[in-house]
DNA sequence: CTGCCTCCAGACAACTTGTCTTAGAGCAAC
DNA sequence: GTTGCTCTAAGACAAGTTGTCTGGAGGCAG
């Protein structure tokens, strides 16, 4: 019953930051990042955390040299576009717009947010059938 | 490390959502909507279920009756936004913005929704300050 | 009294999560 | 070639979570 899309955990998002920073990492890059001079045990632990983290299909391993070097398959607006869903899917019987009807209520919104806003109702207002690049509900 | 506010469990959820639609039910009214026919162990289940979101502080229990009752002392919309803060926190730095523009971008609004987001952004213009109850980013 | 229903306390296995240990391979410099 | 470094691989580990279940004690109705 564990949540359908195997989740990423927040030691592994410490890992998915660093790669959506730098594109693409090896392991001592990471760690380098993660544990400034931190031992070999910590190695050890972002490199279990990858190996999950591309069991999961989150990570791109490429073994073509020596040293792997690992790229994130999902960048983070995909990340957070899945846990909306999954969000809407427990608490709103699928449907986003709960989320979004949330947000606007709860949320002040700063007059430059309130623009965008309106500018990005529009633009799909132009192009209502536009939405080939994503699903939506 | 865990999240902060205490996550509720996927079994916990289904116990809440019939708190929010009863208002208010015993341990026995829950089972027979979770588990019809259910034998007393799914009873017991319920039970230490109750128990936990209690603990959590997400359940009142009265038990002036013999029989307890149990009310949700949060509502589900409460729910969402605290997942909503929580997933802005992780991902976003801590701001809701990223997941409004994400929604409006990715959801293919119905006219209706269209209409209705636009009236929210009126309201929320003429009482930019009429939602203090919460901090805002 | 008997039976039924309730509450309470806690056991339990399965799983997750973050960390760490150990072993072995490949390569570079001495 | 041997030494030493860095890398991969495999898995052990404790702690915590989660969902389920067992057993006991008390109260009340028939």
């Amino acid at each position: 019953m564990a949540r359908s899309y195997r989740d990423i955990t927040d030691a592994e998002l410490a890992v998915m930051q660093v790669l959506w920073d730098r594109g693409e990492a090896s392991i001592r890059q990471i760690c380098d990042v993660l544990y400034p001079n931190g031992g070999p045990s910590h190695y050890a632990t972002v490199q279990k955390l990858l190996e999950r983290l591309e069991a999961k299909g989150f990570v791109h391993r490429d073994r073509s040299l020596q040293v792997h070097l690992f790229r994130a398959t999902i960048g983070r607006d995909d990340l957070i576009g899945l846990r909306l869903r999954s969000l809407a899917e427990q608490l709103c019987g699928g449907s986003l717009t709960p989320l979004l009807t949330h947000l606007v209520k709860t949320k002040a919104l700063s007059p430059q947010e309130r623009a965008e806003l309106r500018a990005l109702i529009e633009q799909s207002e132009d192009a209502p059938r536009r939405r080939g690049s994503r699903k939506q509900t």
